[in-house]
DNA sequence: CGCTTGGTTCACAAATTTGTGAAGTTAAGG
DNA sequence: CCTTAACTTCACAAATTTGTGAACCAAGCG
């Protein structure tokens, strides 16, 4: 009932690829679980899955998927859907979404930026260690500018391969 | 003895920022002792420090040095200098070296590739699934190559602004 | 050659993180 | 209203990670 039956594919290789993925997430630093839904909700063919689904296709606790799932909606990697006139809540990755979460770490260099400014004042712009930090900061907010345009260049290109969603 | 007496600044103040940048590294995924371990560096004026320096200004023992600098030295965040005809180990942050390291995780994207090629394959390039795989794959090549022309410019724009180290 | 200093490795205790079962909460459906 | 389905939250046990002291190693120096 999960997949509309159009292409049955084999499990195990689902499995397989969700387990291999996650694994890689997992060494780049997220947690376990959220990985593992990730990958799951990326393999499945609608790209929404309901919690029900994730814990029987992951063989883990609902506990388990709540936990998952919310650590990754605040991440943005998911949206949540509330599916009016039944309980049943709805994960889903967006095409677009979910990879300028996992590079967009707009707030966390943001945080970064205001701990080097700091750095800066108090240690003094004139010192070598001040001047090294300024550098860095720079390097940041360079960063932060030439990302979006990076990524408008994505959306233009991705549009014109994959065409509008 | 550490630093050059030139610039004579509040060691409080140092703490502070090092403590500071180095809590946002931890939430960003970096392990707490290679955090502050590189905070350190940053905030010193030369940007080398002995292990002995380093244990000292951070107040952990010399085991925890040895672990966090390998940790760093492993992610290219820091380079390690014998200095010749004496048995003091020096660790230096370089002004490029490092953020390039940070951003530049070219293995563990590469690595997500693979996964994600394995995956179009095994799923179908033809499936719902295999589909969405392969766009966000194709964003990874694509943000790989952007990625090297952004550097490029970064350093142009750098030996512009702090003229050439 | 030994002594001594600077670092590394190892085993372990402490702290943190993870995932579970069980109890609690909310809202649909009779 | 009362029942029940679908989560969520909580307390706890298990596993993992962290940082330390202690033993160990390597290289200058006398």
């Amino acid at each position: 009932m999960a997949e509309p039956s159009g292409t049955a594919r084999d499990p195990e290789a689902v499995s397989r690829f969700v387990e291999h993925f996650a694994a890689q997430l997992v060494e780049a630093g997220l947690p376990r679980m959220p990985a593992r839904v990730f990958g799951a909700l990326l393999a499945s063919d609608t790209g929404v899955l309901t919690s029900a689904e994730l814990g029987e296709r992951l063989r883990i606790s609902p506990a388990a998927v709540s936990g998952a799932v919310r650590y990754l909606a605040q991440q943005h990697m998911v949206s949540r859907e509330r599916e009016p006139g039944s309980r049943r809540e709805r994960y889903r990755v967006h095409g677009d979404q979910w990879y300028e979460a996992l590079t967009n770490r707009e707030a966390v260099i943001r945080r970064w930026e205001d701990a080097l400014r700091e750095g800066v004042t108090s240690l003094g712009a004139d010192s070598p260690a001040g001047r090294r930090l300024a550098e860095t900061l720079a390097f940041f907010e360079f960063m932060e500018k030439e990302f979006r345009a990076l990524m408008a260049r994505w959306r233009a290109e991705r549009e014109e391969r994959f065409g509008r969603r």
